[in-house]
RNA sequence: CGGGAUGUAGCGCAGUUUGGUAGCGCGCUUCGUUCGGGACGAAGAGGCCGCAGGUUCGAAUCCUGUCAUCCCGACCA
């Protein structure tokens, strides 16, 4: 093994170029792949089978909370999109358009759908007419078109693959609770299935989704200290209804406006879980995720026994429902070792002539580069066992890098230095105004993260302004 | 949309200054020997040098244009 020859594949070192470390493990994991379009990318099979398990978790959660998957139209007119002011003036900047039907131009140009909720409020004004038709849940899987100006895999594509959860409440107070659930979903997706710890908050008025009352998000810290917005749950009042013409008899047989919500949580998660576990080998998947949460490298594969003893091993694994690949490939186990360390698999089981002997084998763990020789006896359960423990591992690495890197500041200057010194998120006091949020981009270069849903409700000054304050406001430099 | 860089084999690059018909490493194919941290040998396959014009006896190389991608900013899930 020459040195030369390592380089020739190794990834950049993440201290030295956390961007390019970052591309490089989404191909080089084979994650993903760039096409000839700017900004649309392929997910190889390996990156989307990440996709299809947190999407197994999330539809089975949505389902548990009364939730029924639709499928809409991609195409939207753009009359219905310009129903909701603020909506079109959010989105229409960054819509493409279908002009032409074969080679005849089309009366009225279509948007493909960067968003649905003019597709979902035009429906329902058809459909909805009393009391008795409410709430209606949905979801619909699908994929989005954003002409993004710039473009990072999973990060910000041109069409990104999605869920949009849309709702319709006859109260304020149900599709309030629904907006708060829903995030609460996206966390415990995160937390007890991603192993990231989130900061879950409100939005400012600058930050908040085209056409919402009430923006909450889910907040994750990456390895490099930036925010990465990974999730968010929209409550908008009736003024969408309103503008789309819902309405419904109430039980005094008042025509009202009902109240709706949206919720969406893409692709861009798997950006997230990259640069959270991610480290110089490669990937760093957590477990309950993972497309291959045990792998078998034989040693000496060629040698009596060795085979035959991991196949039977690999199906008594997967029996204990398991996610389990054999390689019995004629590379080089080294050669192996390394390729499923960049993968990001959990746990490599690797199994040869002399734990034949023993009853043994070899389990190393992908998080911390531990390896024990355990028995073959009870292996379902040592395996299980030891996912779980990276599970935890995982996540409390990530909350300590979290609070490690939450400070707080008292003055507009302290900000700006914990920026520039540390990163990480800036806790200060904020008087609510637009301007005090545009000084701190201006001279900091941090925007609002969110406002903490938990608020000690601290008296205190603005750090920018000087007027009285009481909102604590997170800052930070954002994906 | 501004600033920077790059387009030559699947990937990474050399060759361009000084024009002469394309090369290296990895990968790939076959055979053999190997196998507990990216093995070794031998023999092979693979190119409209981003695209379009122009100059020239001759262009990867010079000129003009164009397209695309990447990185850094401004905008966004």
């Amino acid at each position: 093994m020459s040195t030369e020859k390592k380089a020739v594949t190794a990834i950049t070192d993440m201290d030295a170029d956390f961007t390019q470390w970052y591309t490089d493990v989404c191909i080089k994991a084979e994650l993903i792949d760039y096409t000839s379009v700017k900004g649309m990318f392929i997910y190889r099979p390996y990156g989307y089978a990440i996709w299809e398990n947190i999407q197994a978790y999330l539809d089975k959660r949505f389902k548990e909370t009364g939730h029924a998957n639709v499928a809409m139209p991609m195409l939207i007119p753009e009359s219905l999109l310009q129903k909701e002011k603020d909506h079109v003036e959010g989105f229409a900047p960054e819509c493409a358009w279908v002009t032409h039907g074969g080679s005849e131009e089309l009366e009225e140009r279509l948007c493909v759908r960067p968003t649905s909720e003019t597709v979902f409020c035009d429906h329902w004004s058809h459909i909805v007419h009393s009391w008795r038709d409410l709430p209606l849940l949905y979801n619909q899987w699908c994929s989005v078109l954003r002409w993004e100006k710039t473009s990072r895999p999973f990060l910000r594509h041109r069409e990104f693959l999605w869920q949009e959860g849309h709702t319709l409440h006859a109260t304020e107070e149900e599709a309030v609770t629904e907006t708060e659930q829903m995030l609460n979903i996206y966390a415990d997706l995160c937390e007890t299935v991603l192993a990231m710890p989130v900061v879950k908050g409100l939005k400012t008025d600058k930050e908040k989704f085209a056409g919402a009352e009430r923006t909450y998000t889910i907040e994750c810290m990456m390895h490099d200290k930036k925010a990465l917005q990974s999730g968010t749950s929209h409550f908008f009042g009736n003024g969408f209804a309103k503008a789309f013409g819902i309405a419904f008899s109430d039980k005094n047989n008042q025509l009202t406006a009902p109240f709706e919500t949206s919720w969406g949580l893409s692709t861009r998660i798997l950006g997230g879980i990259i640069m959270t576990h991610g480290d110089n080998r490669g990937l760093v998947l957590p477990p309950r995720i993972a497309p291959i949460q045990v792998v078998i490298v034989p040693v000496a594969q060629h040698k009596a026994g060795v085979l035959e003893a991991c196949h039977q091993l690999a199906g008594q694994l997967k029996a204990a429902g398991l996610r389990v690949k054999l390689d019995d490939s004629d590379q080089s186990p080294g050669w192996k070792f390394a390729e499923y360390e960049m993968k990001g698999v959990p746990l490599r089981l690797e199994l040869g002539p002399k734990d034949l002997e023993k009853n043994q084998c070899v389990l190393v763990r992908r998080d911390s580069g531990e390896k024990t020789f355990v028995s073959l006896e009870g292996i379902e359960k040592t395996a299980q066992s030891l996912l779980d423990d990276i599970h935890n591992a995982l996540f409390a690495k990530a909350q300590k890098n979290l609070e490690d890197n939450i400070y707080t500041a008292e003055s507009l200057e302290e900000a700006k230095a914990i920026q520039e010194q540390k990163g990480g998120f800036v806790k200060t006091l904020w008087c609510g105004e637009l301007e005090c949020e545009l000084k701190m981009k201006e001279e900091a270069g941090m925007t609002s993260r969110c406002l903490p849903l938990e608020q000690p409700h601290i008296l205190g000054v603005c750090p920018i302004c000087g007027k009285p304050a009481h909102k604590t406001i997170y800052w930070g430099v954002a994906y």
